[in-house]
DNA sequence: TTGTATGCGTTATCAG
DNA sequence: CTGATAACGCATACAA
């Protein structure tokens, strides 16, 4: 479908060099046929074929994001961050979900390059040598978000550690004497720990421990139960459950509330990923704001920065701050 | 970057033809050659230049998305689902988003026109007669996701008007005598209706009406001070408010809550748009459940078929549910 | 079974 | 100021 220069050329009588001329301004040409082009272009509804510029020019002002899925607001908060940044540089932004599954992560960076992207964006969920070989034979640059999981990789990420780390000071200077710190399972399907959860255990475990304080660690799948069993058999005072995740956090908040513990005046609570979620209710959340957006700022400012070939730092940490709320 | 047919041809020692026909199985082609060939091609690691083969195939397995942004949970369940369909049909699926943004919207249109799209899902907010034009003369197939904005497209949607006066209905039948509907402004900048919500009106006030008792609609920014307002000094028996998004009635639980008025005790209330956010949540949240999932499905279904010249359906409704709660 | 020639729509180079 | 020609990487009809 569509015109192309070739049908331009034929009508206006001109060759498709002129075209070109007349389109992008490059090289001289009479005013007068360079009018008539750009009108008869404007009438006929003339587009260009990005494809067959790209293959020419080797370069597509497309840049490639690869995310697990959009399920929580952590991505799509990030990539709607991505995206301004990428049309202020007049870039296409190129979304694609690989559903937590391996092969298709690979698939769809060899598909990227193979539209030739400029440049990629990864939360990437491959971590294995072949992988790391892969993406340093790409041809373009890329970004991962998240952690530094190999060498030369650039990355933009948050320093889970020493937030957690904040996060514990933040809750003792609250008055609060026992912490339960809560978080998911650490190891993927493949026995692969989830680095980011690790590093927020860490966190919490160094400064709990170097507080004095009473503190303990729920993780699994059951952790709603055992956080209950914690709250009905163990608690010596009220505890403070600081949960690695916000709906981690808001579930807690709910099963506390049907058996009858109401936050903050029997346990105090503090997540972590702030996304919104929870903040127009009450009482209103304590929790950790990694700045979801700032990272994808960055991650984009970053990869730009690298398609233009300019010197660019290789790992960046966004700092985190405290969303002070009611429930601590 | 990447080898090429023609690298894998000079190493190869064959012509790039007899290179096509070892990576597709196209003709036929000594065995062993065949094997020498794909060996080579793996080891080098040979990926497609999927530009230079859209170009001359005239298709690209790939279909285009361009919706609003990805600020609440709907057009990210959405895509998700989207992205499942096209991704079982080996279709990649490139997301953008016009941040409404109207001129934004037709550019990322003729850009992934430009990419030789092979369709294209819109969420749009272009409504005049210039864009629908625009549409026709695309070359592909395209599906509206919402409302029928032009006679000749093909659409995704959900008939808002029978869906709130089956939220109606359900109030009713929880014995309320007294309606509140709670809705935003309904015009937008350009003072173009919003036309999702108006059906919603029109399907609340007929049917409201309909049953005799006492209704009202309150919309505008400051709906929260509104209805507090009638909360304090008009209501004559314990109101229900069906609030025109789940959004709308979180603020409206929470301010509420801080004036002291309780749900259910106090009042009683119904969302629209389930999309996950406050089911976690006690009381558990009663609202209209629209499948936002489904009309993923239906829509990449609707285009997948176009795309492969069938004959489909021009609109598609898909009917809601009402998620019963505990705030009614 | 294999090679040659042509074209997709664009940009770039080099003549004229 | 303009036109012819080549190239990008791929696929395919046709010839050998």
């Amino acid at each position: 479908m569509g015109v192309t220069t070739k049908d331009l050329a034929r009508i206006c009588g001109v060759s498709r060099a002129t075209i070109t001329r007349a389109l992008y301004g490059t090289g001289s040409i009479r005013e007068e046929t360079r009018q008539r082009i750009l009108d008869t272009a404007k009438e006929l509804g003339y587009q260009p074929d990005l494809m067959a510029r790209s293959l020419v020019m080797r370069k597509s002002r497309m840049i490639g994001a690869i995310v697990v899925d959009l399920r929580n607001q952590y991505f799509p908060k990030m990539i709607d961050a991505i995206e301004k940044r990428t049309k202020e540089s007049s870039y296409m932004l190129n979304i694609s979900l690989h559903e937590d599954d391996k092969e298709e992560e690979k698939k769809l960076i060899r598909a990227m390059v193979g539209y030739h992207a400029d440049g990629l964006i990864l939360n990437c969920i491959n971590k294995d040598e072949e992988f790391e070989n892969m993406l340093n034979h790409l041809g373009i640059p890329y970004v991962i978000l998240g952690y530094k999981a190999f060498k030369n990789s650039h990355t933009v990420g948050v320093d889970e550690y020493e937030a957690t780390r904040k996060g514990v000071e933040y809750i003792l200077e609250k008055g609060y004497k026992e912490l339960v710190f809560v978080v998911p399972p650490l190891y993927d399907a493949d026995g692969i720990p989830n680095i980011g959860h690790e590093y927020r255990r860490r966190g919490f475990v160094d400064e709990a421990g170097k507080s004095g304080c009473r503190y303990t660690v729920i993780y699994g799948r059951d952790y709603l139960t055992q956080a209950l069993d914690y709250m009905r058999t163990k608690a010596m005072s009220k505890p403070a459950f600081f949960c690695s995740g916000d709906t981690f956090a808001g579930d807690l908040i709910n099963a506390f509330g049907q058996n009858g513990y109401l936050v903050p005046n029997d346990y105090g609570i503090m997540g972590y990923d702030k996304v919104g979620l929870y903040q127009n209710f009450t009482p209103k959340f304590t929790t950790v704001d990694n700045h979801v957006e700032q990272m994808g700022y960055a991650a984009a400012d970053m990869l730009l920065d690298m398609i233009e070939g300019k010197e660019v730092p290789h790992d960046i940490k966004i700092p985190i701050t405290i969303v002070e709320g009611q429930t601590l």
